[in-house]
DNA sequence: GCGATATAGTTGCGCACTCAAATATTTATC
DNA sequence: GATAAATATTTGAGTGCGCAACTATATCGC
């Protein structure tokens, strides 16, 4: 088997792995990684604030993904919607201070499941996975 | 941000890059990546054969998910059901010939896809992608 | 300015998967 | 050897997400 394909199987798995793990350990604070992904995203944007449209691009989904997954997140009051005065189409998502509240504490599980996942991992090995998958990005 | 954190965020994305590519890429075939998961499991199993739950173990998914992705793969005759005869819970998974030529097909666009993604990285990087990842399974 | 085209977002439909409960069978205990 | 506990699988109910079609608004060409 080519190394080429053996990467790809092997990022498979160890997705799986590392994701049942974190989305056991998100479940606490009641959201799945896809909702904190979001929510880390709208965090670390201008004014907490992004269109729909980049938000999904942002982390990977489709715009209908997105509108899914945030109506639940507006009942919560965890984000907001917002009107673009300039262009009547969009809708703007804002993270609200409930949601960054929940982000930051989710962001304490999420950090802590990475820990864990990692702690019988080098130093090392780790800078080197980070350092070669995003030169694969 | 701590380089554990830094790690899931990226392996995320890769996961959701590639994945994505490779999916449209198998459609071909009329197979997702999960079917082409399991045939490959079933391929590399002592007489094409598993019992499901063996399986559902080795792809990372719920014995309840085996069976409903098996249900199709099985009325196109790509799997076949066995049964243990020391075991009447048991009902083993064993590998078509017709399974084994779509495998072998979608092993092609597979392999394809796979360099395509990484033709751009050096084969430096993806050893060391490969080598990390292992070591962090 | 008006029609054609493009863009942002939502909705209908369907698929893939999970968890918990139910079913069937085997193994362990006494 | 009957009863209880364990194991393999399927089924019911529900979630998460994508694609294609639709609505609403904006922009472009003339």
């Amino acid at each position: 088997m080519q190394k080429e394909t053996q990467l790809l199987f092997t990022l498979a798995q160890l997705h799986t792995k590392f994701f049942k793990f974190v989305d056991r350990r998100l479940s606490v604070h009641s959201i799945s990684f896809s909702e904190f992904y979001v929510m880390h995203t709208l965090f670390g944007a201008p004014q907490h604030t992004l269109r729909r449209i980049d938000l999904a691009e942002a982390v990977g989904m489709s715009a209908s993904g997105v509108t899914r997954l945030l109506n639940p997140m507006e009942k919560l009051h965890l984000i907001q919607k917002e009107q673009n005065p300039r262009d009547a189409r969009v809708s703007l998502v804002k993270l609200s201070s409930d949601g960054e509240q929940v982000y930051l504490d989710a962001m304490q599980s999420f950090e802590a499941s990475a820990q864990m996942l990692l702690e019988s991992a080098s130093a090392q090995t780790v800078e080197h996975f980070v350092e070669s998958a995003k030169a694969l990005l």
